[in-house]
DNA sequence: TTGAAAGCGCTAACAG
DNA sequence: CTGTTAGCGCTTTCAA
């Protein structure tokens, strides 16, 4: 089924390197460089450069000039240190593969870049000890913020985090206690939300599938709250099926197979996201289910890929470019300890 | 169709948070601190911390029960200033939207990581004048190296860059100059692989739908290069549709529905990504096309997406993790400047 | 409006 | 094996 193509290979590159690897280092231009070709004092030059302070135009000509001829890149390390604050803010994600973090990182990324500050990144791959081990790492850049995903985290994490004194942020969930800033929505009601959703519409047999909850916290939120939704209507799921992985579109396929083939009278799936979902819908559509006739499907987090199925997915749309912005914002602020519940919007779409 | 649900508010945290924002900020703990504490000089502090150069055991523990007692984090911006390089690597990738990206990030993280590195990134939204910019802002941080996307950048970005002394890894394209590490594959060549393929298998009226070219030059390349494999064959295209946008589902969609509207006996499809395909691929079940009996598609990226369609894409897949992490080792690196083609593979799928 | 000088917290010789 | 002493490049008083 597959072919090899566009063979690998390593070879030097034919031209010379536009970026000479010369022996004798040049030294970097510094702003002592720049005070001198420009004829005025170091303090100068920096309050020029920051536009801080105050100077003649005259003056403020002369340091531009000498600038650019010697193109002069300050220093960020050395004016971090000398000043107070970095202009840094780390993120802790839990992945990457999934387009949810993606989804953050732009807002936050958008909203950084605006204000002047450069984004510090680390993954975690939903592991409280790599988090541990990371927001360690991120602290010793001195960032002005970090923001982090989730509201669980390791003790010794809150201790690390408590104790540097920077803001931080925790993103997508309000279910549950805050240490600084909180951002996101919850969970729990989005799961429960759901439940009533699909049992307002008649279904009974109502089925689960899922990825890994032992780490995923917020899927197993979500998981809690749908089961109080049913609870609620006097239902119980009908079945269910965890893949002990990460989130995948075919974990979702092969999860909701194996479930069908155990219970098979089954009206309805929750899937614990989007992409669960999706690869249910790939399997309905391999094997002629009608949906929603036979098997209604539910997912979560109102990814573009469910909006434009042949017959838009049911799902929860989250604001996650909104919440990373969001986040950004208030981490980079000096307000008061918050937590801003964005909400979230339940898309009824076609497949339920 | 939508329904709001879990409203929006704003509230104070009820709970004490546990980061307080004293007013009377301790003075962080500093490695002359962790010195006086554990009664030695701060230079051996240093040595134990970095366990570089010499010092007894006994010393050893002493320092560590300092930094325990005083929960010390080192200071990275004055560690680096004082040494010669600092451990971060810009990484300048042009958008979070298409999961391409967060793949290389995600492969450059994991090594940089193993390799004790911190990933700043940047993104350009397929603006090369933002590049510039960034690009800039970055080299301020003084990294030990950048990773950009693409050959193509402006003349000040790779002035920049050439003066900046720092290692340069251009990423996911080898059809060009490149300035000091290259890793990528070939576009062109992916093009021409694909336009072959289609042909191999019988099609003749081949159709492309794309998105903003001018932007995405890789997706150029690409175009460029089916147009030369059809040309090769003694065939043309028999019709194009370019969406002025990135890429998307939704483009591939509307772009294929419009481009048959024009052109109603296409026999095939070309997209300029998968996402653009699956969008396609999701205009045909919407009609009752059959894929790919009235019309096959093809895509390039070899997304997991892709594979778990109904009928598996007929795509090219790119070592993009890979790609990720390959540029990361080499930037890390003091080798030789080096273009690396990682090579591509052609999935024949079931839907050409 | 400007310059001199004193650090920011750490690393890197260099003595001891 | 360990301490002392210079800086790294910049910002920030504080005088002038």
């Amino acid at each position: 089924m597959d072919e090899a193509e566009g063979g690998r290979r390593d070879y030097r590159a034919e031209a010379e390197p536009l970026t000479p690897r010369d022996g004798a280092a040049r030294r970097p231009v510094t702003l002592a460089d720049v005070a001198r070709e420009a004829r005025v004092g170091e303090s100068t030059v920096s309050r020029v450069l920051r536009s801080h302070g105050s100077y003649s135009q005259k003056t403020r000509a002369q340091v531009e000039a000498a600038v650019a001829r010697l193109g002069y890149v300050p220093n960020r390390i050395a004016g971090t240190l000398a000043s107070t604050g970095s202009r840094l803010i780390g993120i802790v994600i839990p992945s990457l593969t999934n387009i949810v973090f993606p989804d953050l990182l732009r807002g936050a990324t958008a909203t950084l870049e605006a204000e002047g500050f450069q984004p510090v990144i680390a993954v975690t791959d939903y592991d409280q000890d790599r988090e541990e081990t990371v927001v360690d790492s991120l602290l010793s850049w001195r960032p002005a913020g970090l923001i982090v995903t989730g509201l669980e985290h390791n003790p010794g994490t809150v201790r690390r985090l408590a104790a540097s004194g920077v803001r931080v942020a925790e993103l997508l969930d309000v279910d549950g206690p805050g240490l600084d800033i909180v951002v996101g929505y919850s969970n729990r009601a989005a799961g429960a939300a759901s439940a009533r959703h699909l049992v307002g519409r008649g279904y009974r047999r109502i089925g689960y599938i899922g990825h890994d909850l032992g780490r995923d916290r917020r899927a197993a939120k979500r998981y809690a709250g749908f089961r109080e939704g049913l609870g609620a209507a006097g239902l119980a799921l009908a079945g269910e099926e965890r893949i002990a992985a990460p989130s995948s579109i075919e974990a979702g396929r092969t999860g909701l197979a194996a479930l069908l083939a155990r219970v098979r009278d089954l009206d309805a799936a929750y899937f614990s996201n989007d992409d669960m979902a999706l690869g249910g819908y790939f399997h309905c559509l391999a094997r002629g289910l009608a949906v929603p006739g036979r098997l209604a499907l539910f997912g979560y987090n109102g990814l573009d890929v469910g909006r434009l199925m042949p017959q838009p997915l049911a799902t929860i749309r989250t604001p996650r470019v909104e919440a990373g912005a969001t986040a950004a914002r208030l981490v980079c602020g000096s307000g008061p300890a918050t937590v801003v519940d964005l909400g979230f919007e339940l898309v009824e779409g076609a497949t339920a």
